[in-house]
DNA sequence: TGTACATCAGTGAACGCGCGTTCACTGATGTAC
DNA sequence: TGTACATCAGTGAACGCGCGTTCACTGATGTAC
């Protein structure tokens, strides 16, 4: 990985998104714990002070790896949402689409648990509703993504509009709790083969509480 | 606090009951990465290596609050169960019963949630289902508690038999889920008024899934 | 019951580690006239 | 267009912190004969 090379001015912004970037490998690896300034820096072949250019402490910087995070999860849903060939309009297309964004929040948390993690060791100033401070309105977020396909679901007639406020926090709860009991609770020694049956229980769960 | 008294042997098992019961104030307070053998110690009064004579290090230390933790749990689970009037063979008996086993759930991870936390800080040995090392084979768990109460319901006819199976999981992913949106997720700044609608909204979300 | 001895549970001192952060600095980049 | 100067982004060195853990030790407790 980077470093090696000493000394020496970069172009504008290189050094600091050769942090984030650095900060991303490092919570991939070991989780928000593992996002340090000293690493960050070693990875990039910089002195450790040399951060404070960028970022006003180590916080600052574990917010920015943090909006990566979320980022990464957010191309992970939109790209499982790009595969549901079904209209959106149709019964079976919203229904397809809310599993493909549940399977993709369980996908991210299976296969990127550190970065998962490190999505939720938010430092109190990450908004998941509306975007976050570093973004423009228009970027989009989980939250956001869950609640149009549940908007989608109302249009198509699947879930009855009375039912529809503050479905999505009982959704994400559903997926949010699961993926954790398996990174970090009961589930997490079970062979894959359980943990699948038991996500398509969940999702049949889902389907039939909506 | 305790602390003060320097030197002397204490009567057995005093110290060990000490370095827990210091490491699970530590954890109520911070939660797990606040469980230091060096702070425990300082508490219970004794220099920082005589840890070792009760514990192989640290993670046997933060094994032991982990269970203790867990214990209060459980221990909160069955006050909110023991305070339902209803007999448990009638559909509405076996519902509150759900409903207190949810409550109580989150109950505890809204007024501890750095013990809640440490439940799932779990060194990996912990296991859920069937207690875990230090235990009796009878000690009850939050998994035995949660699925007791749905086996009930089956009985009392709530909940068909054929989508018992795995149920607790789904039920547990869904309370346990809003417990961490509440406490790490963001749902962490919402008023209270808000967070109440959600569970009743997420409670009502479990009776009609199932 | 008394005594020699092993074990146990504490002690003080020290180690090394990695971290965040601050300081005084320097040379390159950009800017005003 | 050239030059003086401010700003910027890096440098090396150092600080203090708290942690887990190890070492050699000592006196009290328990045990075998």
């Amino acid at each position: 990985m980077g470093g090696g090379r000493t000394g020496g001015r970069r172009p504008k912004g290189v050094v600091r998104a050769g942090l984030v970037q650095a900060g991303v490998e490092l919570a991939r690896a070991g989780g928000p714990d593992a996002v340090t300034l000293r690493e960050a820096t070693r990875i990039v072949g910089v002195a450790p002070n040399a951060a404070y250019r960028h970022f006003a402490d180590r916080d600052a910087l574990l917010g920015a790896v943090c909006v990566a995070a979320m980022r990464l999860l957010v191309q992970r849903m939109e790209r499982e949402l790009s595969l549901v060939p079904e209209r959106r309009e149709t019964k079976s297309g919203a229904t397809a689409r809310l599993g493909a964004i549940g399977t993709a929040y369980l996908g991210f948390a299976a296969s990127e648990p550190g970065l998962f993690d490190t999505v939720f060791a938010v430092p109190g100033h990450i908004r998941f509703g509306a975007g976050h401070p570093d973004a423009d309105a228009t970027e989009q977020t989980p939250l956001l993504l869950l609640s149009g396909v549940l908007d989608e679901l109302v249009v198509a007639g699947v879930l009855p509009a009375q039912r529809r406020p503050n479905a999505e926090f009982s959704v994400w709860s559903c997926v949010h709790g699961m993926a954790m009991l398996r990174n970090h609770g009961p589930l997490r020694d079970m062979p894959g083969t359980v943990n699948e049956a038991l996500a398509d229980a969940l999702f049949a769960f889902i389907r039939h509480g909506l």
